[in-house]
DNA sequence: ATCGTAAAGTGCAGTAACTGCAAAACGCGG
DNA sequence: CCGCGTTTTGCAGTTACTGCACTTTACGAT
């Protein structure tokens, strides 16, 4: 190999490691499924050792869907509190913004997406790491209320029940939280494909470069106009 | 032991020990937490071998979160979906008596709720069992929507968009799963803070057989009050 | 360029969850 | 009491994961 060893800083390195891990454990994953694919694979398709794996990663499910947690943009934390709109249909593209920005790249989002269509414990861990901001999230929403709160009944008077407002934060925010279940289910391609490993169809190379994207911003306008209809007539 | 051959049958000798087995598991965790209690310690405390263990559950978790998936109630379905007054309300009533239903008993059920207290992870898991019925709890919402659809529009023609009424169902079932989620969360006795006023030696053995029924039943109320005033005003 | 140091990577040994297999123990009907 | 099917068990093996000690590497200071 003509290459030295690669002049890049040590985080770089360190981040780019963890990058071709995460793609070579999604693509393994796909190939093979969940159970038949050993950390050691993982480790020999990424040119790692093994207890290096696991000071990248704290377990193999993290590997597979991701090891950062999500976290909410300040500036679309701040837009979110200040405005008057659809409060329901912000909250959910805020938290479906959170799941598309630690996923930057678009072919590594839809394998996981394909990954989590195969293996539903996946796609459950996932929804738990998500859970892990509620208490964020419900702060967001409840600056939110209390703001319209305050704004509608004027500075004067009628007392608003400070508690009841965090209650009903979240309150709202778990509820998201099942929609926001319902918009990922959405995002998988189809449940009905046999994850048969060493199938005869191609290794899912050309399935990806379809438009998924429009396709995910249609079914959470879907959601969204469902859940307004369905909220409309209770 | 002298003790005679028990003169059980198989069956309800097999149950004895699976709740045997449930108990020991949820009280180890709760004095020791979940990480520092191995399946061999509820087995000699159960006094079966380890690969009994497994033949009984197939994980740990699956020992204190119990083993038996939650199902409807044949009768109290059959109400739902003929009944008019409030959905959510009766819906979420439906999924807490399910999740009730499978802990009848009481110093267990408890235990249990202190014990995701303490963990988490558990309690996430115990809500994916749950979710793992979310096809027939949304079979449910679908059939009363479509009731009620046709009951409103009559017979003769306004098309009712089945394959929408579907999804509003799914949606709303996702919806609602995380309403239970709140909800069950109230029901934790969460920090330091012992389920009876007055009782401050706290030593967690005792604290158990306060009146933690009516607690439950007041949460839930709660919980609705802050739905309906939620929906009212978005 | 070299060197010292702290961080990152690695090997190794160990723990614990879980599985398959075959033998032993047991319950049940005859 | 006896055969027979079910349950329980021991045992060996796999795999995820951890702590510890050691080597390698990157980077700043000289």
């Amino acid at each position: 190999m003509p290459e030295t060893t690669t002049p890049t800083t040590r985080e770089s390195k360190h981040q780019a490691t963890a990058l071709r891990v995460e793609r070579n454990a999604v693509r393994l994953v796909l190939q093979h499924g969940f159970d038949n694919v050993t950390v050691d694979m993982i480790c020999e398709a990424s040119e790692i050792s093994q207890r290096t794996f696991f000071n990248y990663f704290k377990t193999k499910d993290a590997a597979v869907i991701g090891a950062e947690p999500p976290h909410v943009d300040e500036a679309q934390a701040r837009q979110f509190i200040s405005s008057d709109s659809d409060l329901l249909a912000e909250l959910l593209t805020l938290m479906t913004t959170m799941a598309a920005n630690l996923n930057f790249d678009e072919k590594l989002l839809t394998d996981r997406i394909m990954v989590f269509g195969q293996n539903p414990e996946l796609m459950h861990r996932q929804m738990e790491r998500m859970g892990r901001i509620t208490t964020e999230v419900t702060e967001l929403v409840y600056l939110r209320l209390k703001r319209a709160a305050g704004a509608t009944s004027g500075p004067t008077g009628s007392p608003v029940n400070e508690p009841d407002l965090r209650d009903q934060a979240e309150l709202l925010t778990h509820a998201i939280m099942g929609v926001l279940r319902f918009v990922a289910m959405r995002w998988i391609p189809t449940p009905d494909m046999p994850p048969v490993p060493g199938a005869s169809t191609s290794d899912g190379v050309s399935a990806t470069d379809a438009d998924p994207a429009p396709s995910r911003e249609q079914s959470l306008e879907h959601a969204l106009s469902l859940l307004r209809r369905t909220l409309r007539t209770p």
